[in-house]
RNA sequence: UGAGUUGGUUGGGCAGUUGCGCAAAUUAUAUUUGUGAGGAAAGUCCGAGCAUCACACAGCAGGGUAACGGCUAACGGCCGCCGAGGGUGACCUUAGGGAAAGUGCAUAGAAAAUUACCGCCACAUUUUGUGGUAAGGGUGGAAAGGCGAGGUAAGAGCUCACCGGCGUUACAGAGAUGUAACGGCCGAGCAAACCCUACCCGAUGCAACGUCGACAGAAGUUGUCAGCUGGGCAGAUACUUCGAAAGACGGCUUCAGGCACAUAGCAAUAUGUGUCGCAGAUAGAUAAUUGCCUUAAAAGACAGAACUCGGCUUACAGACCGACUCAUUUU
RNA sequence: GCAGAAGUACUCAAGUUGGUGACGAGGCGCCCCUGCUAAGGGCGUAGGCCGGGAAACCGGUGCGAGAGUUCGAGUCUCUCCUUCUGCG
């Protein structure tokens, strides 16, 4: 069981949306870079621009979600921040799950003999 | 049956699996059990609790409220009632004290409160002057109570009937007020313009505030209840600023609590008894999936607690319940 | 979370005891100057929406939105919307 703890600082956020590689999709962006703290980090981002309040923590939730069910595939230590946009909130998180992981498997962050 | 008025409820429910926050217990780091957003949690528009400002004091300034009676911890809220306005009606709206304490109010108009421009009438005189007059014209949002009759030189509450306003008296009511009789028409509107009257208000807000931590060092000298004044208080072992950026714990959830019943009251509400325990996070906990029920259709309305309450305002798909009004038809 | 400020033309902005037709500057359009531009100078500019008109132009509405007070609202009162700032 990997343990993830959550990203706050907004120096660690600019750090990852200058250096890291990104993935964009119509429901989720994600940013990725590997750390030397010898555990994973992630972070959410919510804006304005996605709704009200319910809508951001729905949007927040989903990528908990999908971030929590792939967690055990990650092979290594690294940084994330995902990004939601306005068409998250109407996803589910398996939907959620299904990009990310595609999103990461380009990053080259999954373990493929892990899962099978 | 059709058209409407008004008050309230609900905002899917139950169960299983994989996961999340909090609490308790067990055990010793993982299990078990319990529990886990709203009627508006929103806007932050009012009112309070609580905390700090040594005490929370006085006056001025400033701000707020405004028929009457009650409820409440308090309120600008709520209930009842009165007046005014709207509607055939059920019912709805209403910041609703004072304009003979004073100031102010553009343009038009003769004049906006002791006023005669045109007109009408009388007299003098021959072109106008003097006096009377608010019936008519014109200006204006508003023109000296409205309308009709009598009356007159022409007119006028000058007189009278009805209506309206004001005052006095009587009666009803807890009161605002209503009804009746009498009196005489003096006195237009704006106070969400200044103002006057009555009552109320110290400031800051849980990012308050307290404890821990906060290197070395440097600079400054009275501070403050706040806009002003007074009085008072603390003060060099003090206070403020820079260094200074980050953080941990408390405050933090059991109360003007919810529900049911009874009693008092038209009601708001109060009292008594019983019963329940119902989020406390700190980048911020509710996601995924399956089955059943209700439904025309299965979640698809508005929307996320952040110290806590009482209100107001605003947003809201659909469903349900109660009371009442009008019209038509039948009995 | 708490506290506060602002919203006027395409942009910046003035507008106080409430009073006719909402100052001004940049920009924009036309003209002059020049061989041609830039710079400079002069004139014009409720310009958006609705309606009428061939056009010139005329009428209504419009100061973030909607109600209210008033004869009359950019201004006064109330409720919403948007933007910005401060507080450990």
């Amino acid at each position: 069981m990997k343990r993830t703890v959550a990203l706050k600082k907004n120096r660690d956020f600019r750090r990852l949306y200058g250096k890291g590689k990104s993935f964009q999709a119509p429901a989720l962006v994600s940013y990725v870079m590997k750390n030397r703290a010898g555990i994973c980090r992630m972070g959410i981002t919510t804006s304005k621009k996605i709704g009200n309040a319910v809508e951001r923590n729905r949007s927040r939730r989903v990528i908990r979600a999908a971030y929590s069910s792939i967690e055990d595939k990650i092979n290594g230590n690294y940084d994330f921040v995902f990004v939601a946009r306005s068409r998250t909130k109407y996803q589910k998180s398996t939907q959620i799950a299904q990009i990310m992981l595609s999103q990461l498997q380009k990053a080259g962050v999954i373990d493929e003999t892990v899962n099978n």
